[in-house]
DNA sequence: AAATAAATTTAGATTTGACTAAATTTATTT
DNA sequence: AAATAAATTTAGTCAAATCTAAATTTATTT
């Protein structure tokens, strides 16, 4: 089946949507497409008929299997797309958002498991995300302890060690969360301290101790 | 300036049908739109406003200098992609028309230039169609003669030398016109001559007397 | 040069996706 | 628990691109 290009980017806003909370408002999807609330009722109930979707009206939405797979094989086609962007066009990772937001809507299929196969079936995108499989799985990455990571690699913070108050204190004071983004700057090989940069935001430096309790997922 | 898809091909579709016949049929164009006469008008006096083409009423039309340039840069982005699905995906030169005419609509000017870079400045997509640079002008492709064609490649007939009705009379017989695409299958020492063939028809050979005087574009 | 045929355009609908403004439902206060 | 606020839906429009059927223009015959 084929959707259009503004159903793909329904159901795609509404997968992003789900990780943050079970189900989705009509605002929260207004707001995440640049469109408005009336807008978006008028395509809920579309794509509840052809079953993407369980829809309740006043109750908010989530994608039901069938939205599921079809989310991951657009989010596989956008990432396959930024990584190509990056590795064979020498695109800096910033800039290639946009362009693979037109090409996740290319259909065939054929294409994308052969563009796959050339980049040699990478497992994560320029921005640290994995990228799904030609069945729509995601694989399963490695998880690293942020003080092995190289310098000037972006990757995502997906989980801290030892949930003390301690920490959390720091982690509140230093603005790091499951989810930030960041590169590793500088290793200080005196107190083996880290000097990292997150999105947005100016160095800083963290201590090796610290840097043993984020997790971040990284291939190699 | 971007246009729509459905704009897109309308203005790649008169630039083709232009090089039949100086000015374009509504008809012509329903025809090779796959759509009806009445929607071709409507978009006429659309593109009409936009300067894309000289159109009057009952007329027919023909691009503007602005709309020809237009076109060029779609075929430009055709055939690259193109040519990027048969050299570096594996694709046959037979399947990838349907997958380029999707890719064609992407809109990244940077996008199809480092793409351009990417593949080697090609001059020819795997169709032996000359590839429009990024100003959308053609490269003029070096004429060489049927007999000096390597086997297995694709060529396409431009230029007939002597037109003799002898000539005429022989190529009436075996099909050959400007235009034809053709492969040379074999060559035969014994007395040079050649086994082609045309698409869409059984293989057939010619003498090396023939093929000396049909000009192909081929380049190396 | 009138009559017929072919091509083209106009008029009026339809579909998709979006919008505004008004109405309704749910959530939050007092 | 009523009152207010916030979120959501409904109703009615709109633009792009298409369609069918009818009207008009151009081309071709006789």
């Amino acid at each position: 089946m084929k959707y259009s290009t503004s159903k793909e980017n329904y159901i795609k806003a509404i997968y992003h949507l789900q990780k943050q909370s079970e189900t989705v408002s009509t605002n929260a999807l207004a707001h995440a497409l640049q469109t408005k609330p009336a807008s978006v009722t008028d395509m809920l109930k579309k794509l509840k008929e052809q079953k993407i979707l369980q829809y309740e009206k006043y109750h908010g939405v989530k994608l039901t299997t069938d939205g599921k797979k079809i989310a991951l094989l657009i989010i596989r086609k956008h990432r396959l797309w930024e990584y190509f962007l990056v590795e064979k066009l020498q695109f800096g990772w910033d800039e290639v958002h946009e362009i693979a937001e037109e090409l996740e809507h290319i259909s065939s299929k054929k294409l994308i498991d052969r563009l796959d196969n050339f980049l040699g079936n990478p497992k994560k995108d320029p921005h640290g995300d994995p990228i799904p499989d030609a069945n729509g799985k995601m694989p399963l990455l490695q998880l690293v302890t942020l003080d092995r990571v190289e310098t000037d690699r972006l990757v995502e913070i997906v989980a801290i060690g030892n949930q003390t108050p301690e920490l959390m204190e720091l982690l509140q004071r230093t603005n790091i969360k499951i989810g930030s983004r960041l590169e590793v700057k500088k290793k200080f090989s005196f107190d083996n301290s880290l000097e990292i940069k997150l999105r947005n935001a100016v160095p800083i430096i963290i201590s090796q101790f610290l840097a043993k309790n984020l997790y971040v997922n990284d291939e190699e």
